[in-house]
DNA sequence: AATAGCGTTGCAAATGTTTTCATAAATAGT
DNA sequence: ACTATTTATGAAAACATTTGCAACGCTATT
């Protein structure tokens, strides 16, 4: 008895075909360097063995582990799935395997997850936005593999970007709701600590209104989580107040979903009563009844651009220059903002 | 100089820490079979050299790989990212590190993707519902690591499977109309052909309707794609004509918020002019005005249960029993149905 | 006919860990 | 104080692959 062992091996497939193993390894990464008469001995050897190649051993030589990392604050959220959808599609198109973590905006917890991809010795990685921990810029400089923050544009990012201009999206919807004529406009964002998105959004968003004299009052600065339910709930708290803004800006889709909902409840009439804007253009948004306005932000083409550019920067290695791509964020003129009621 | 190489690693560690490499490598594993005062000495090594351990090379040791492989159909609908959220979330807090491919319904690429998993030497995997290729089942049970089909019951599975009944889904569903009083009632569905749950669903819904002679009349068979947009536009096509159904069966939560939207853009009161019925419960179902009637699959539940499962089997090797788990789905009466219009 | 060059293959070293076995040190039992 | 255990560590083999180097057999060139 020979090696009775169990499963097929590299070594055992290339006994079968009669080469060397070295022979099967090139036939599998470099098929141009084997006869095609050897190579068809082999893949008849690996077709009958059921053999199926060890990816950690081609990673452990230091060659190209063929998996890039993803870490998002969360998946479940309409907010990120089309992104790691479109992310994977063209990862996977070009023959990587994504291995995704989520760390509920949770920086510490994303530090951790970013260390657990490096031992897995992702070829590239992904974040979201530019808020991330000190250790986490620190241990993804020193590990020097190809990273990418996705989502945000900046101009002054400390690693390689490629997103919106949120500050922008945030300038958009409020310039259209003041070209509109609103002057009594409520805003409603997520806790802004350690999101960045949503902070720039807010802020450009408040920066014009300001400079407008339109500035909300502190009741009219809405705080709640990145949830439909939850937005529901602030937006009905806030539309029951006997002094009513006549339009909200929202930090999201989501948000405005929940926004909407909250004044239809209440029998207000969107947009004659009350002029609702978004920001995303998330799946779903335009069907909406009425059909959201919103701040587009191109999730899709984000995140296959994100996938391609990583594997790029993994095949064509040395070239590690910092690039900021920018997409841009497009007003989309829907049925729920109109002109304030007289 | 030495091995002024490049990334610090097992042996260079020892060095720092003057030990072994076998030492350190059990102060990782197996904390507690090394001496306190060395675990310190190595603990500092390590931080100070910025050492991230390669799992590729405890992987190719027969070692496990920390990784689970999940594939879905798809990420971006709401149907599954809930799913994966949760997945992702217990699978993580056991230790593991998720690896995640979609496949868009299409089976043939679902065997590739499986492959790779296999190639990157999952512990686990995890596949959505029990329709796959045969040579998806073959490859699996020839490697034999744990593999689990989530999102279906089915007492007659190949594999151990972890979900709700989906004849059920569609029974309750359908029932729930009749009971109300409809008889004209209308089915929305996508295609079946290697979509397990819609088939399910949608056969045991016909069978009931069938049964109390409420069989739908061709033109009220719809099919569409699981795209509220899509559902939304075959449902204005439905609802313009003359004879109209009281009542829809929709195949999932997205289809039904098309419907809805059709509905309400179309002028007509839900539920009093039309009744309409989801499957699924999805995020934001709750919070739609009016809230949708639906039946419950507890995604999040599930999702957990089956990583846990399956990070359970790994370590529990050995006794690979087949195993079934059932979940209950849950009629979830709101505000979209009602008796029919007199 | 001799040499150079090319295409194809095998040998063996290298990759970064884990684990078995053996050994040394420390503790306990008498 | 001496043996019997226990605890802590190291040496080396094993894991499954890739790749640099060398060798072999051809064809093409002179």
């Amino acid at each position: 008895m020979k090696k009775q062992n169990d499963k097929p091996d590299i070594v055992s497939v290339a006994r079968m075909a009669g080469v060397s193993a070295a022979t099967v390894s090139r036939a599998l990464n470099h098929p141009d360097l084997v006869h095609p008469a050897t190579r068809k001995k082999i893949d008849q050897a690996i077709r009958k063995s059921g053999y199926i190649r060890n990816r950690a051993a081609q990673t452990i030589h230091g060659r190209r582990s063929a998996t890039i990392g993803l870490v998002v604050p969360t998946i479940a959220d309409v907010i990120f799935s089309e992104l790691v959808q479109a992310f994977n599609d063209s990862a996977t198109a070009r023959g990587f395997t994504l291995l995704l973590a989520s760390h509920g905006y949770d920086l510490t917890l994303e530090y951790a997850l970013v260390r657990k991809m490096l031992e897995h010795r992702v070829d590239a990685l992904a974040l979201i936005g530019l808020d991330h921990g000190a250790d986490t810029y620190r241990v993804l400089s020193e590990q020097g593999l190809p990273v990418l923050a996705v989502w945000n544009y900046d101009p002054a990012s400390r690693i390689s970007c490629l997103g919106v201009d949120n500050a922008e999206a945030g300038r958009i919807a409020a310039a259209h709701l003041l070209m509109l004529g609103h002057r009594r406009i409520a805003t409603i964002f997520p806790e802004t600590g350690e999101n960045d998105r949503a902070r720039l959004r807010r802020a450009a968003a408040m920066e014009v209104l300001q400079a407008a004299g339109a500035e909300p009052p502190e009741a009219w600065r809405v705080q709640t989580s990145y949830s439909s339910a939850e937005a529901k709930r602030a937006c009905l708290g806030l539309l029951m107040q006997p002094q009513r803004p006549t339009a909200l800006i929202c930090g999201n889709d989501v948000i405005a979903q929940g926004a909407l909902f909250a004044a239809l409840k209440l029998g207000l009439s969107v947009p004659r009563d009350l002029s609702i804007i978004g920001i995303g253009d998330f799946v779903g948004s335009a069907e909406l009844e009425p059909a959201l306005t919103t701040i587009r932000i191109p999730a899709r083409r984000i995140g296959a651009a994100a996938a391609d550019y990583l594997a790029g920067a993994v095949d064509h290695e040395g070239e590690e220059d910092l690039t900021r791509t920018r997409f841009d964020c497009e007003l989309i003129m829907r049925a729920t903002t109109a002109t304030p009621p007289v």
